[in-house]
DNA sequence: ACTAATTGCGCAATCGTTTGCACAGACTGT
DNA sequence: ACAGTCTGTGCAAACGATTGCGCAATTAGT
């Protein structure tokens, strides 16, 4: 290991001398031109790497960030993570991961652990209200998919986008829709812009853990629901909350005998590889995980750079990506 | 924040003997049981956190251990870095995670990095000879799915399983196999149990990052292959290299016209939550992500508490889990 | 030439924890 | 009672980088 002591040796200067210049900050300390050359060479000819532990008790920044998220079993934190970690580690800073299942007890431990670790700033998906009590001094935090107005958050437009999605399929000439484990209060804002329109809402018990198991977490029911149906009854056209449920759901509806996009479309959120992956591939309204990414890297660093600033808030739009789930329905098509 | 000397302060002691105490080696160094139990009580009073940035820099350990894999796309991955950073945490270890997707340029950049700030161990599925050169010293590092004598490693057994799969579709009645982007080296060793099987070899040029598209990263030149046979020259079973290429290659026999698993069966490897998110669901073979995250997370810390040991290998079974896209082939089915 | 301002750099303390060593005090043995 | 052992505890020096402050050496000013 090279320590600074080393390189002030080979240059015949002192470590405070090297400290400054290898910390770029020869010019504004007025260090001499040629002595600063001298500290460089000798650093690269040592081959010196910081010690950032040592740095990191001196100046009690870490250069790492935790990056606390569900386990990544929901596909979209699976694509998140890592393009969080890469944007991390083009500045220089480490992402030091923590995941869990269980949204409560498990949670609340791992996002200790991190913080206790020492990290300079946290990024997550958990909800405020429940961060643990007994943590002394979160470090700056930013939410994500969060409301919180009090709190630094980036989000994806909830709401409208699903007004999007169900326009999209109105648009294609379906008239009688379900929505599967979306929240009522995004359903209500559907309806005002389709008054008429025959809304049903599904799935509001999903059991995620269970989605692997046969029953998916209560989606056979739902999908049993739709295909007892009679054909004139039933919804042309289902919005799903993401796109692991609505992939779920395409398996369930095959084993009911209900073909998609022929007897029923399936719209998807957050467009992630999944979407692409199934079959028939999944329309799907997401934001592209890269901009996430980078939203919630920057906002994190805006707010290190300006502890004081009021709380920021990032809003990243979905885009609507049309794949082979979805048609026109039956009806308007023999219609023609 | 509280520090030992406001422990010592607050129980009338020293830092060192509330180093001690609270390292556990009160009875060790003779600390009487009435000063340990006013240290113990007044650290709990005070709600004492060590600073772990300040005991690594002394110690030289870091309570930290870097997980660097294969962007989560690669499903195993997705599942398996969960599991993985759950153990660590449960050693009361950070898990400093870093991705990448190009083989080569990328990951070496990230182990660095991650190197740099200095964990104590490394859990990798990165190739050992590939490792970047100018790492000083690479703390002690488990690979995963590695053959290497000379390393320590946990790995799944390759050529046995895929034997075992082959059997399970020849059992079934198969009689006319693909093997689609598997190794030469292990379709060998598939021949000598059954020299007469005609096995054709398929899709070795698959580019990983272009799965994605619609081609499928030259998959679907491939599934085009198989349903312009004949169906009596056709192969009627596929063992695929993993999950990823099985479910890709579901969807795209589908678009190609044929069914799963009617006309072809299809088989995948490591079993993972895409096997059972498939439609159909996926017959596939792999180790229970539970029992690598335990044999990766054991065999570190084994050599940790050992740095002389000679190397470790670990070696996890596959089970295969039999699903909907495998089926007898329609000629025996008609000939019974 | 003598004081004052400026420049370039190094001394020493600091971050919080760990650990080798030594020093008091109590105790034992003769 | 005194030398010797043992026991419990604290002193001080690390670990490596950072930073306020001040000291020399040089230059400027009169």
């Amino acid at each position: 290991m090279v320590r600074q002591i080393d390189i002030a040796r080979e240059a015949g200067t002192s470590v405070p001398t090297v400290c400054r210049v290898l910390a770029g900050r020869g010019e504004e300390c007025g260090i001499t031109p040629g002595t600063a050359r001298r500290v460089s060479e000798a650093a690269a000819r040592l081959g010196y790497k910081p010690n950032l532990v040592a740095r990191a008790l001196r100046t009690r920044r870490h250069q790492s960030v935790g990056v606390l998220f569900h386990s990544t079993s929901e596909p979209l934190y699976a694509e998140l993570v890592p393009a969080i970690q890469a944007r991390l580690y083009a500045r220089g800073y480490a992402a030091i991961c923590g995941f869990w299942t269980d949204p409560d007890a498990e949670a609340a431990a791992t996002i200790r652990a991190v913080v206790d670790h020492g990290v300079d700033g946290v990024i997550t998906c958990h909800e405020p209200g429940q961060l643990p009590a007994d943590i002394s001094e979160m470090p700056p935090t930013v939410f994500f998919a969060i409301d919180d107005p009090a709190r630094d958050t980036v989000g994806v437009n909830g709401d409208e986008s699903l007004v999007e999605a169900v326009s999209f399929l109105v648009a294609k000439g379906h008239r009688r829709l379900a929505l599967v484990d979306i929240p009522r209060s995004y359903a209500d804002a559907i309806l005002a812009p389709y008054p008429d329109l025959p809304v049903s809402l599904h799935g509001f018990d999903i059991d995620y853990a269970a989605l692997d198991a046969p029953g998916a977490g209560g989606l056979e029911a739902v999908a049993g629901h739709l295909a007892a149906l009679a054909p004139a009854k039933r919804p042309s056209g289902v919005v799903c909350r993401n796109d692991l449920v609505a992939v779920r759901l395409l398996a369930l509806l095959a084993q009911a005998g209900l073909r998609v996009p022929g007897d029923i479309s399936v719209v998807g959120f957050d467009d992630t590889r999944l979407a692409r992956w199934s079959s028939p591939s999944l329309t799907s309204s997401g934001a592209p995980v890269g901009k996430l990414a980078d939203a919630l890297v920057d906002t994190l660093f805006a707010r290190l750079a300006n502890p004081g600033a009021p709380p920021l808030h990032v809003v990243v739009p979905r885009v609507l990506s049309a794949r082979g789930s979805t048609a026109a329905p039956l009806a308007t098509r023999t219609n023609h």
